[in-house]
DNA sequence: ACCTGAACACCGTTCAAGT
DNA sequence: ACCTGAACACCGTTCAAGT
């Protein structure tokens, strides 16, 4: 990934993606604390300051991260397909794309309506909220929740990427089974009894599967409440 | 709160609580990224290094704050209640204590297993979701995605606390709302139609009730499916 | 037991300068 | 247009030393 300073001495101009792109895989092998002026630059072979004509300072840099991962998720077109389809499959393509990136998927979390590709992903959850009945009001504060939590699904995933570094993985959480299967029973009888899928309730698509019901049962008990039209 | 280095020459030894409980304050009037080692230390009237003998590192203070939160999420005893609203009253019950404190509320995010306070916290919302028929397995997940989401309600809220800063609030949601009322009707209707209340939709209480009746209403529907014992 | 002083490696940002 | 060099203020951590 790092492009040595001596093999090329005509280096092509950097652009933003670029950038973007070394910075995401930065996140994704080491974690957001990695994600440094000075590191990516020294990825591209090029003084710190040089990403300062690209960007105007870190926080913009990371907002291009968040543009980013919101450009890649594409809601497929579902023209005749029921409302609450429609939620899911929105829900999943949020997912499909955040969940191999759990350490930036936290930059998308303030920054749903400050991104283009943002706005693009709420208005078309809005669109199919108002098509389930609700109101502007109610269908902004469900988008806002529902982006909230699917986010949060995936950076609450601990530690190392599976993906990414799988013995990693097992190791730690091997680790945190063992440390939770080792509480006082007498306080603790449910976490204890429930240690491993506790420690690694997160690693197979269940846990996204789980999360994807409860979402959309929620937003369909919601709309079963509303006055019928 | 600052405490003057001059005006007590025999100063008492600092414990954890203090600079836990100061860190915090930090978090809430400027941010996670005011909350410094040094800053901290400078509150105190000590030298940033005298932290060093309360906290292994700066993690360690970090994960005291995280402590200090979850333990003061109380739960309240309600034996003869059915499951369901118990599960309401544990969501209010961790809302009502993060919300005040939306920047410290992302360090609770991966620490709830460990830490004593979180542990405990676990151990009820698993008895509660047994109690409603889920198998060891399933509880682990939905506790999980409850905890993610609460908490992702509570950091999602953008920008200065409505309570320690209400006029800087203000100012924040009413250039939101500006940009976005500005956006290209034709490409966001919704997001247009919708701005000020998506700028500013986690003002108010029923931002959380919304987020609560969501939550509860999904494992309520998850529960319906569950066969019959 | 509790804290200080000096030192270190690393960080983001500015500004003038080079090509 | 695109990048460098030097400088600055700030950060977390270590280690030996003080009381």
């Amino acid at each position: 990934m790092a492009r040595a300073s001596g093999d090329d001495r005509q280096r092509e101009p950097l652009s933003r993606q670029e950038i973007v792109r070394s910075a995401l895989a930065l996140a994704d092998s080491e974690g957001l604390d990695a994600v440094t002026v000075r590191r990516i630059a020294a990825e591209h072979g090029v003084t710190h300051m040089a990403l300062y004509w690209h960007f105007r300072g870190k926080e913009q840099l990371l907002d291009g991260i968040a543009e980013y991962l919101f450009a890649q998720i594409e809601i497929p077109p579902a023209a005749g397909e029921s409302w609450d389809r429609r939620l899911l499959f929105a829900l999943s393509a949020m997912l499909a794309v955040l969940r191999p990136h759990p350490a930036a998927a936290q930059l998308t979390q303030g920054r749903v309506l400050s991104s283009d590709a943002g706005l693009r992903l709420t208005e078309q959850f809005l669109g199919i909220l108002r098509e389930a009945g609700f109101s502007g009001e109610q269908s902004a504060v469900i988008a806002t929740q529902l982006f909230m939590s699917v986010i949060a699904f995936v950076t609450g995933h601990p530690g190392p990427s599976r993906l990414d570094d799988p013995e990693g993985y097992e190791a730690a959480a091997r680790t945190r089974t063992a440390l939770l299967g080792a509480l006082d029973q007498a306080r603790f009888p449910n976490v204890t009894a429930a240690a491993a899928p506790l420690a690694r309730c997160t690693e197979d698509a269940s846990y996204y599967d789980s999360g994807l019901e409860l979402l959309a049962g929620g937003v369909r008990a919601m709309a079963a409440r509303l006055p019928q039209p």
